[in-house]
DNA sequence: ATGGTAGGTAGTCCTG
DNA sequence: CAGGACTACCTAC
């Protein structure tokens, strides 16, 4: 037809060759007013990723628009695949690749030519949860005034062999003899040498426990590089640290290239070879918030768990330092030590090997700190809900969770899902802001007549993205002032959002947005949406393991326990992406109806109370 | 850049 | 000097 004939006319001016196109059907439900809604016929293309990407804004005199021409190669695999979140695969078709070809220091390595060819083992509930092994890294650094950067005096490490993922781990599981190990690794201050004994305890140490458990070294690159060594003997899966995303991965980094270690050595920090130092500090150097991306990239292929920001997320506390965590939560005390505070304890043989435990205590309590919290069940579980990356949910991106929640969902159902960065959006924003600069402060009316301008920043002049609220939201009722001292009504709704969603049946399948951005109406169509629809079944699924628990007991009482939690953690969360600008399921007017139904319902509820009781 | 809004208190700065 | 406009911070849902 001319569409076909079109598009690979196109396609072949993109030096594209090698493509597929088959008319399929599919449904379209979001944003894009350029895009009809519901059933239609659409052209699928396929072609390599090593081909140049369409231009998003392509048109042509058969088709007027182009969607998921950005489409990361990883989200497709995992959302065509529906892979979701850990679990256990089966490859069917692969080659081992010889130890030259390598690109990952992994033992075993192989390539897969079509990703039909890896698939969920379905059989999967048999098989046993393999343990992981986790490594707690900590970091003492000294100052260096001329340069204004930290130097690693001493790195230690806590290593667990064998740490289950399904269910949380007590103390005395993980504390077991035979599957932790430790070591540190230290070294002498720039031309001085280590004090008086210290090398001789050194060695006796290391025969005592028939390993190195105490490594001495005579320069920080020499540091560097056994310390890369023995992390590639341990290949953990996870590292764990107290604000280990923040500070000791940046300087153990950083020091890696200022000290020219070789990245043979420092990209064993991950288990991807690479021969490049990517750009450490981009974007956000905020401290707790996380590491950059160019770091994230270094450590690829294990997971990152740094209790500092997981504790942010999951506990309520004044302060999040490691000394006041181990103190309220493992009823420990803890010994900080400044960067300034080492110098001097270079002097003796004594206050060196007080540092050397003070830097393995620290590893022990973010360790005992992440088992403490069961951060890699909870997270494993969130993570096998959402169907997104284990890594992520432990970087606490929880819109990311909605959103791949959602892409599952609507891929399952035959949907086209929103492009990650609707470049339309792009455009028409820069456009608006070039408006509002032209006619500054000459439209009084803006915000009524233009709702879509609402999503900028309000004060934003100091650079501060603090966002004044964009629509509204709950309901709350004056008090009436006096003493109650007979009956004192307390009513709470169980999950009150998600319910509404469900009740009233809102979703981007039924509400009918009017393109001017006014609020819609309820849907009337009887069709249960894709929204309620998921949410029922977060619910069910949680109503069953909540059954499940109450004849259950011990580790798999434990194991429930955290499988309940996570499913109501998901079903809550989800309103919140939807008012979210920057989400990708951004649906203000979905969010609004929400927040409108609930203040009349609880209008409603509130009569019906005042007239049972008077 | 990395769910939402509502609402309270305390403080600063400015103005009539 | 009272009071408004604004911000930061905290908590509730």
């Amino acid at each position: 037809s001319g569409l076909k004939s079109e598009v690979a006319e196109k396609l072949s001016d993109l030096n594209v060759s090698n493509f597929v196109m088959t008319p399929v059907k599919r449904n379209y439900a979001f944003e894009r007013t350029d895009v009809p809604i519901g059933e239609q016929y659409v052209l699928k293309i396929n072609y390599p990723y090593k081909d140049p990407a369409v231009p998003a804004d392509l048109r042509g005199d058969h088709f007027h628009a182009l969607l998921g021409t950005n489409n990361s190669a990883l989200e497709l695999f995992l959302i065509k695949r529906k892979i979701k979140g850990p679990s256990w695969l089966s490859i069917s078709k692969f080659v081992a690749c010889p130890s030259t070809q390598r690109v990952s220091w992994c033992k075993f390595e192989v390539t897969v030519d079509s990703p039909k060819d890896i698939s969920v083992l379905m059989t999967s509930n048999t098989l046993e949860v393999p343990p992981v092994v986790v490594a707690a890294v900590n970091l003492k650094t000294i100052i260096n005034e001329k340069h204004n950067v930290h130097e690693i005096v001493s790195a230690s490490v806590i290593c667990c062999h064998q740490v289950k993922i399904d269910t949380p781990m007590r103390s005395e599981d993980w504390q077991k003899r035979g599957t932790i190990s430790h070591f540190t690794v230290m070294r002498k201050l720039e031309g001085s040498i280590f004090p008086i004994g210290l090398t001789k305890e050194a060695s006796d140490r290391n025969q005592k426990a028939g390993s190195n458990v105490l490594a001495l070294e005579s320069s920080e690159r020499a540091l560097l590089n056994r310390l890369m060594i023995e992390l590639s003997k341990l290949d953990c899966d996870v590292l764990v640290g107290h604000n280990i995303s923040g500070f000791d991965l940046d300087v153990l980094l950083h020091r890696a290239q200022t000290c020219k270690v070789p990245s043979s050595m420092w990209s064993k920090i991950g288990r991807l070879r690479r021969s490049v130092m990517p750009r450490l500090t981009k974007g956000n150097t905020l401290y707790g918030s996380g590491a950059s991306p160019g770091i994230m990239s270094c450590i690829a292929g294990r997971l990152l768990c740094d209790t500092y920001l997981c504790s942010r997320d999951l506990l309520r506390e004044v302060s999040y330092s490691l000394t006041q965590l181990a103190e309220t939560q493992l009823k420990k005390d803890r010994r900080e030590v400044s960067p300034h505070d080492i110098p001097p304890m270079f002097q003796s043989a004594g206050t060196l090997l007080k540092l050397v435990e003070y830097g393995e205590t620290d590893a022990w309590l973010s360790l005992e700190l992440m088992f403490h919290l069961s951060v890699l069940p909870l997270t494993r579980q969130l993570t096998n809900i959402s169907g997104n990356l284990w890594g992520k949910t432990l970087q606490g991106a929880r819109a990311q969770r909605v959103e791949y929640l959602l892409l599952h969902s609507f891929h399952a159902k035959k949907f086209i899902i929103p492009d990650k960065f609707a470049a339309r959006n792009k455009e028409l924003n820069s456009a608006k802001r070039k408006l509002n600069a032209d006619t500054e402060g000459g439209n009084a009316a803006d915000g009524a007549a233009d709702p879509s301008i609402d999503d900028e920043v309000h004060h934003g002049d100091q650079g501060k993205a603090r966002k004044g609220p964009s629509y509204a939201g709950g309901l709350v009722l004056e008090p009436k002032k006096g003493l109650y001292d007979k009956y004192i009504l307390l009513l709470d709704f169980n999950s009150l959002y998600p319910s509404i969603i469900q009740e009233f049946n809102i979703c981007f399948t039924t509400v009918e947005r009017s393109s001017d951005g006014n609020l819609p109406n309820l849907p009337t169509s009887k069709a249960s949406g894709v929204l309620p629809e998921l949410l029922k079944s977060l619910v069910e699924r949680r109503r069953m393991v909540k059954s499940w628990l109450k004849t259950a007991s011990g580790l798999k009482r434990q194991q429930f326990d955290i499988q309940q939690q996570a499913l109501k953690l998901t079903a809550n969360s989800m309103y919140g992406c939807l008012g979210f600008s920057n989400s990708r399921f951004f649906a203000k007017p979905l969010a609004e109806l929400i927040t409108l139904q609930v203040r009349t319902y609880f209008l409603s509820f509130r009569s019906r109370l005042t007239n049972m009781y008077n």
